[in-house]
DNA sequence: CTTTTTTTGAAACGAATGTTTCAATATATT
DNA sequence: AATATATTGAAACATTCGTTTCAAAAAAAG
């Protein structure tokens, strides 16, 4: 009976967070989306509601694409720590092929969007998640010694994770990989 | 002969900077830095020009504030690694502080307009100068030995700008300073 | 082929955007 | 006090904003 959706949905969300992670919020405007993604005002507004929910749509769709980076380092490496130098390893390869500079989108969501109650409290789940992750593998690696007891395993955690906050943000003007890499390293020593 | 200016230059771009600072550029608009500032729209544009301007002097503005803290770190100081300890210190109360979770202009205007070349640049140009100033410092305190040479002064000075940029970003959800001082100290063992 | 249901396109909504204009206002000098 | 000059307030500018509306189009089911 219905007429048929014309548009593959996940291409369209695809794009839309394309350019809300390019551009953020404020500056994409509802006429952008409707040209980025091919699709008009009335079934965007259909398919996704309002502005805001098609951000937060977004941004869940872009959480979901980097939870796998986080999947594939554990199931490549041999051992916790490892997988800790496969994730920034991973980072890195990010800023190298951030040819548009669009950064990080969580990042720029939580410089432009925390003062928006519902997304703080997003982001904060998300931020627990990534650090509760790390704290398990540290804990990990401390059982079998590869990384020191000089600090908790939740501690560490919380270096490990600003360390990476800190790349994405200066791996916005700074793309240099040796530069990237000896952050990196010095910051694998401090756990070694 | 002319009219005299009725309202104190230094304070309006103060409100200016502090809502730009917190909302951004492209959710700031000029109605609502008339109310800020509390002078009417001729006034604003005839004393700082558009909007895009006025964003630019309190950037200006700003990294003059920020610029004094790095000053007093070295008076204080009694040597250059005590003088990174102070400044680390500076940033976890100045996260500390920040009850109305404005996190850091600087990063925020990174995150939301480093595509605009001109504002790029700008930001890049403040970038070096801050890891050339943390190159200088670590480079004297190796070769008064309080900085170890497991790595060049220059990487080491990324080491530490990428951990300050960090905290930044950290602390605009974490402001436990337990946590913070955790980070901090990891990345002052690394050194030391 | 007709019916039913949903998508689609385009127009329209009022409100808000950044910026300009200009007459009224106010003051320091003559 | 009169004059000259810059500031000020308020209205107006054309765009653009996010969102709604609604009739036309289209396709699956009867």
């Amino acid at each position: 009976m219905p007429r048929a959706v014309e548009f593959d949905n996940a291409k369209v969300l695809e794009s839309a967070m394309d350019l809300f992670w390019k551009k953020g919020y404020h500056a994409t405007s509802m006429q952008d989306l409707t040209e980025a993604t091919g699709l008009n005002r009335s079934s965007l507004y259909n398919t996704f509601g309002c502005k805001m929910q098609l951000y937060r749509t977004a941004l869940t769709q872009y959480q979901k694409q980097n939870g796998s980076v986080f999947q594939k380092a554990l199931i490549k490496a041999g051992n916790p720590r490892e997988a800790i130098e496969l994730i920034f390893e991973g980072f890195l390869r990010d800023i190298a092929n951030d040819k548009e500079k669009k950064g990080c989108f969580n990042m720029n969501c939580k410089a432009e969007m925390s003062s928006d109650p519902a997304i703080r409290d997003w982001l904060s789940i998300q931020e627990e998640q990534h650090i509760s992750f790390f704290e398990g593998l540290i804990s990990d690696a401390q059982e079998r010694g590869l990384i020191n007891e000089r600090q908790g395993a939740r501690e560490y955690a919380f270096y490990v994770f600003n360390t990476l906050q800190g790349l994405r943000m200066t791996g916005i003007l700074i793309q240099d990989q040796k530069v990237l890499k000896a952050i990196v390293s010095a910051t694998l020593r401090t756990l070694r």
